[in-house]
DNA sequence: GTAATTAATTACCAAACGGTAAAGCATGCG
DNA sequence: CGCATGCTTTACCGTTTGGTAATTAATTAC
């Protein structure tokens, strides 16, 4: 029952990506690489850590995060290939319009830094 | 004081994203190219139509779309632009992990169809 | 001018959401 | 062992959200 959680609907991706708490949980440990809920929680000062928590848990239920146990910390992390299956296909429908950010794109990774 | 809706940030986005009728409205604007509230809401036998007329309100706000009236029909369609600057600063910080997604958006943009 | 059509607004309701506090569960340490 | 630590779960609360119904506003048709 440890498998992956169960595939990452459209819904359960932007109902996670919409609280500003969640994304920045994700630009943190897409900073940081990984974090325990501590380190995260010590960058809310005005959320209790069990909000932090929760939080987590709607990311890890949305297939965003993965967590693994290390002792009594739990260390999270960004699920890099669930993230990107579950947004692709939303993203194509739309890539059309965004001839502008496509030029920039082939750049980049036509030329990448 | 008709200028766009001034700019639109990233809560304003996934907020109005969160929604799954909002989005399926962004997808039949896509697939349709414009349509009007009737129009839209005769895709959605089981609400009425004034709440996709607040939904629309929703997504208008956000900047996600753009409503132009003509005669007694007001005639919506996805600002392309407003939903590019809005998401492509998100997807940037993320872009690192899709590679994937890089190769397959370079492929299009290199050798586009 | 009057009636019909289209959309937006308002008032209201139930459900979902984000937050806290407190209890519960493992794990590590003296 | 007994206690502290780190995190999760539960119970609860106020606010926000998505929905409907009814009203209002504007435009077209008769």
């Amino acid at each position: 029952m440890n498998r992956s959680p169960a595939t990452t609907t459209t819904d359960d991706l932007f109902r996670a990506l919409a609280d500003p708490t969640r994304r920045r949980i994700l630009d943190l440990l897409a900073d940081h690489g990984s974090a325990t809920v501590g380190e995260l929680a010590a960058q809310f000062p005005d959320l209790v850590s069990s909000g932090i928590s929760k939080h987590l848990m709607a990311l890890r239920a949305a297939g965003l995060v993965i967590a693994t146990k290390q002792g009594r910390n739990q260390i999270y992390a960004i699920d890099a290939d669930a993230m990107e299956q579950a947004l692709r296909p939303w993203l194509a429908k739309y890539e059309a319009y965004w001839t502008g950010a496509l030029t920039r794109l082939r750049d980049a990774a036509t030329n990448p830094k």
